[in-house]
DNA sequence: GATAGGATGCTCT
DNA sequence: GAGCATCCTATCC
């Protein structure tokens, strides 16, 4: 099964292939992760997206072409990796919250070490990348070109997904009106949903 | 189990 | 300079 076409296939709405990557497997080098939680992000009508304001520095790859990799860093401390969707200058991509460990459980137990448990080694964006050896160097790469960082297809599509609001994002774009998070109910690798909370200086 | 607070530096205004 | 698509540890049930 998989995609026919998988560079046209991510070309589409992020929000309607979002639910198409649980169950999807992220490999980058020892390291392979099957995706068990996403979260959509769209252009500019989506005031929770990097690219709600335009086109910077950072966000340049979310306005290239569908299957490349965005990786970002957040909070002083961390990377978060998205796969790029959407068609050229649309900019759009699903955010990776969390996986399973199929492939290298002993290299990313080494790069985790305070996870107590192996469904902890990838629960939450920041840790999925850390598990991976995701850094900013990684940013813009062809998920879909054979290399050390690639996405393969599920199997076959996942019969259930859970929809619901994205977990940590600011101001508009954080409540009911975006439910562009999708998980697979019951897994124990999917991150508790937090509300985002302003931090004080 | 839950909650609170600190860490830490890139990115954009 | 302010804000951040977060995680970890400590502490309290």
């Amino acid at each position: 099964m998989g995609w026919a076409d998988p560079r046209a296939h991510l070309a589409g709405d992020a929000v309607a292939v979002a639910p198409t990557l649980l169950g999807a497997v992220l490999t980058a080098g020892d390291v392979a992760i099957r995706i068990t939680e996403v979260e959509a992000y769209r252009g500019t009508d989506d005031p929770g997206s990097h690219a709600f304001r335009g086109r910077t520095r950072r966000n340049g790859v979310m306005f290239g072409e569908a299957g490349r990799l965005y990786a970002y860093f957040t909070y002083g401390m961390h990377v978060c990796v998205n796969v790029v969707t959407g068609a050229v200058d649309e900019p759009q991509a699903v955010l990776l919250r969390a996986g399973e460990v199929v492939a290298g459980i002993e290299t990313a137990r080494a790069r985790r070490a305070s996870a107590r448990r192996d469904v902890d080694l990838a629960r939450g964006p920041a840790r999925l990348a850390s598990a991976l050896g995701l850094t900013l160097a990684d940013d813009g790469v062809d998920l879909l070109d054979g290399g050390a960082v690639r996405l393969v297809a599920p199997a076959h599509p996942e019969p259930d997904t859970a929809r619901g609001p994205r977990t940590g994002v600011s101001g508009p774009g954080g409540g009911a009106d975006y439910p562009w998070r999708f998980w697979l109910p019951d897994d124990p690798t999917v991150s508790p949903y937090r509300a985002h909370v302003p931090r004080r200086r």
